[in-house]
DNA sequence: TAGATTGTTAATCGATTAACAATC
DNA sequence: TAGATTGTTAATCGATTAACAATC
């Protein structure tokens, strides 16, 4: 009963908590190990146990009537929909401080990630290992992806070459890519874009501040 | 016409659009110097341009029926409402790779947001000195906070000293943390948290990359 | 049985889009 | 005037929440 295909389109939201959901799960405590009810997943991320249900509905469930679900089901089914049961290949392309941060992301071979590249122009840092990966030439880009099959591409240059970047990797037929440049990335529709722009995270804070600022002082 | 407070609750989506045209006026090419209209903005982060004059509404608008909006207008109208127009200083904890490349961003400035310190536990970083603020030993916290009223504080610490990193900046009367560890924090609820998962950003991108081939596969 | 649980439909709520008057 | 524009209300759409049957 956990295996329908959703006929439409899910909501962006719906993703984002699944995501919060599997990572909510992987950090249970012992005595979670096994079953978890809706309404202590929902509370855990601050969210209402019909909010879980509906949107584990949408794929038509991971349990049965009655019992509380099982913890290793939801995470298989929450790994097969959002596509980490597969194992997918990817390249970081600018490695200085922000490229080095994401290469030491722990969680990647968890998420079925496998990191085969890492690229740069600068010479100094050409050459340099991280994580048991050689910092490579960004002319060899087109050979690891070839030889990879890489499918996912994680641009962590300035933003002034982020475009030229992305367009290397399209052309080479990666799939996806990660974007942490301020800039925003075009490519064809085809290829899935992701930006991780800080500049929003930290407005949409100094926004949350302010508000609180404010009802603070016309208590 | 445009400094009308909001009565409502504004939704968490206008305030993150807001922050992307804040973006996108001030990456504006030249001929927009000037002015611009809800369509032309609309069209540049892929929006309809109801949901553009829709967002000003919340705040009584930025412009006059007629006329399209002067972007220094916008600009200066977006910036108070994120509350960026009052400058907030910032201290980060946490200098390895991840607490480096946030150190380097180059929108803090102009945001008016203003780093003035940069911890860590690790006696090879301390000492160092990154765009002119040294860094220094996490004891220094207490004095850094009182002395420049920092209000700010990003954590980019090993998840496992997230917790007790927030918790010795709340004690110091920081009011709003951002957090780049991948646990989730917890604090009393007058301090504004804003968590930045890369899992979600990451997880998010691979359902995408899996339902965009298998809408390819069964074309 | 009584209490707790999930799946699922229906009701509510909120956000986006459309329509249009007012203005230039 | 005709065309373009914003502000603002109304209509539509979609997402969240509530309710409840089925099940343990």
């Amino acid at each position: 009963m956990s295996d329908k295909q959703p006929k439409k389109k899910i909501p962006q939201m719906t993703i984002s908590r699944l995501a919060r959901y599997l990572n909510c799960l992987s950090l249970l405590p012992e005595e979670y190990d096994k079953e978890i009810s809706s309404k202590e997943l929902a509370a855990r991320i601050d969210l209402k146990p019909t909010q879980v249900r509906q949107d584990f509905h949408h794929f038509g469930g991971f349990g049965q009537a009655g019992y509380r679900y099982k913890v290793e089901d939801l995470i298989i089914g929450l790994e097969r929909i959002l596509g980490l049961d597969n194992l997918q290949n990817m390249i970081i392309v600018g490695v200085g401080h922000l490229g080095q941060a994401v290469a030491n992301y722990r969680k990647f071979e968890r998420l079925g990630l496998n990191l085969v590249g890492l690229f740069d122009i600068n010479p100094r840092l050409i050459g340099l290992t991280i994580r048991d990966i050689r910092v490579r030439d960004i002319d060899d880009i087109p050979e690891v992806i070839k030889e990879h099959k890489v499918s996912i591409g994680i641009i962590t240059t300035p933003a002034d070459v982020a475009q030229e970047t992305a367009n290397l990797m399209v052309i080479n037929g990666i799939k996806a890519i990660w974007n942490f440049s301020p800039k925003n990335i075009s490519a064809p529709h085809n290829v899935v874009i992701q930006n991780e722009h800080l500049s929003v995270g930290l407005m949409t804070l100094s926004y949350k501040l302010k508000t609180a600022t404010e009802e603070y002082n016309t208590k």
